[in-house]
DNA sequence: CCATGTGAATTGATTCACAGCG
DNA sequence: CGCTGTGAATCAATTCACATGG
């Protein structure tokens, strides 16, 4: 859920399913954990559990990648977190720039999971030229009329997006027209962009929306069997003759 | 991609796909911006285009929902965010609690498409104590130990936990426990709930790992057909008798 | 005549269940 | 003998294509 066109249907040379892509960080995860735990093997039940996803899954993931495993005994998790980095691509080192440091934009460049495991914070860059040299989690903040500057001195080819919805797209654009291919947009805002380019978003009112519908189908089902009041899945309303469209909402 | 466990296999009155329900978001947002520029009707087409999707699907989606267009013209935007709303249970108000006020947490609580949209910042929660009473976004934090009596008193059924990963599932528990049964996770941890608790997580790690594993599979293709370095998919390389084995990695 | 709504076809992901290897 | 690796079966999501109704 998150790939904003994009999907080179082109020469993807050995497909795994984007769905186990996915899950890979998710087992790197918790292989990682193990691993400093010190401990050298695991089954696919146990790293499955760790994972939170069922074993034959996990068994199926990992047979997309090549046969890791050791029947009888289970998985080497040094190997298997090597196998996997290398896999995700974590055994080299990503430049990543952060556009749009307010709040949430700080938060990401102190964010402590990111600098970890390949990616780095090359640059802040922000609009407000109050910013600009201010730091952020150690590293001063540059302006946005430095951007393409900023992308090619450093070799970024991925790009954190983290302005205000109206100033997203505008970004997104001379990002990629900088070389940016990879992006991840915190604004909420659908971003279009050319073929190569994989745009993947994070909107966090979104989450809270898809939690409310199943909230609300708890709340409804406690009260099932009652009164007909409060009509759970109006399949077929059709817009019929009775006057229930209020038609206005809160913004 | 992300709910923790939890599906509800059971009495989905009217089962609406959750591929759609992560849609309906979004055809949400597109639709508000179209009625704040008092456009009156959009076909699936127009609107599919806004929304970042094809106009089959959009169709199909809402097809679950309804019959809530109209032949030959399209939909009546103002009639569509009502429904879409009532469907997503926004034309309620949801409290919503925070749990971990630190850079991420205040960012949150700062994030005004939070507010938006039926969610209501409740309270904020912290284990400093050295924290307790300032306030962030203009809420004073509370105290961890009052968290129960702050889900009571507030009627919260849906938290966030911006917690560091070692207490997120401390935190979860207690927050289930005082009747919490939605969840977003910040925190970079699987979390264990019981059944009928919806859990949802967003990882920036996670999210960054899945645009490196693209990314890199772009910067191979480039130099494909080229020498046979960088082989790709390394597919069965199945721990054979060569000796290629870095065994560890960068933490 | 145009755009919705939807069966049918297709593609993709998950789960089952067990053969086969260490 | 236990656990991996994987075909086959199932289930879910997407796309196609067109009949249908305003």
């Amino acid at each position: 859920m998150a790939t904003g066109r994009t999907h080179r249907p082109a020469t993807r040379s050995r497909g795994i399913p984007e769905a186990t892509v996915a899950r890979l960080p998710l087992y790197l995860r918790a292989l990682t954990a193990l691993s400093e735990r010190s401990v050298p093997t695991v089954s696919s039940e146990e790293l499955a559990a760790a994972a939170g996803v069922n074993s034959a899954k996990l068994r199926k993931d990992f047979s997309y990648l090549g046969s890791y495993g050791t029947r009888g005994v289970g998985y080497d998790v040094e190997y298997l977190v090597y196998q996997i980095s290398r896999e995700l691509g974590l055994t080299q080192d990503w430049p990543v720039v952060i556009v749009g440091i307010g709040n949430l934009g700080a938060a990401l460049a102190n964010y402590g999971g990111f600098a970890s495991r390949g990616f780095r914070v090359a640059a802040l860059i922000d609009a407000d030229p109050a910013m600009a040299g201010k730091p952020v989690a150690g590293i001063p903040v540059q302006h946005t009329d430095d951007l393409e500057k900023i992308i090619d001195d450093n070799g970024v080819s991925i790009g954190v997006i983290a302005t205000p919805a109206g100033a997203a797209q505008q970004v997104c654009d001379r990002l990629v027209a900088a070389g940016v291919t990879s992006i991840l947009n915190f604004a909420p805002t659908v971003l279009s962009v050319p073929d190569g380019v994989d745009v993947r978003k994070v909107d966090l009112s979104i989450e809270l929306q898809i939690l409310a519908f199943h909230e609300q189908r708890k709340a409804g089902e406690e009260a099932a069997g009652e009164s007909a009041a409060v009509p759970l899945a109006p399949k077929d309303s059709g817009k019929g003759p009775d006057g229930d469209v209020p038609a206005v909402m809160p913004a």
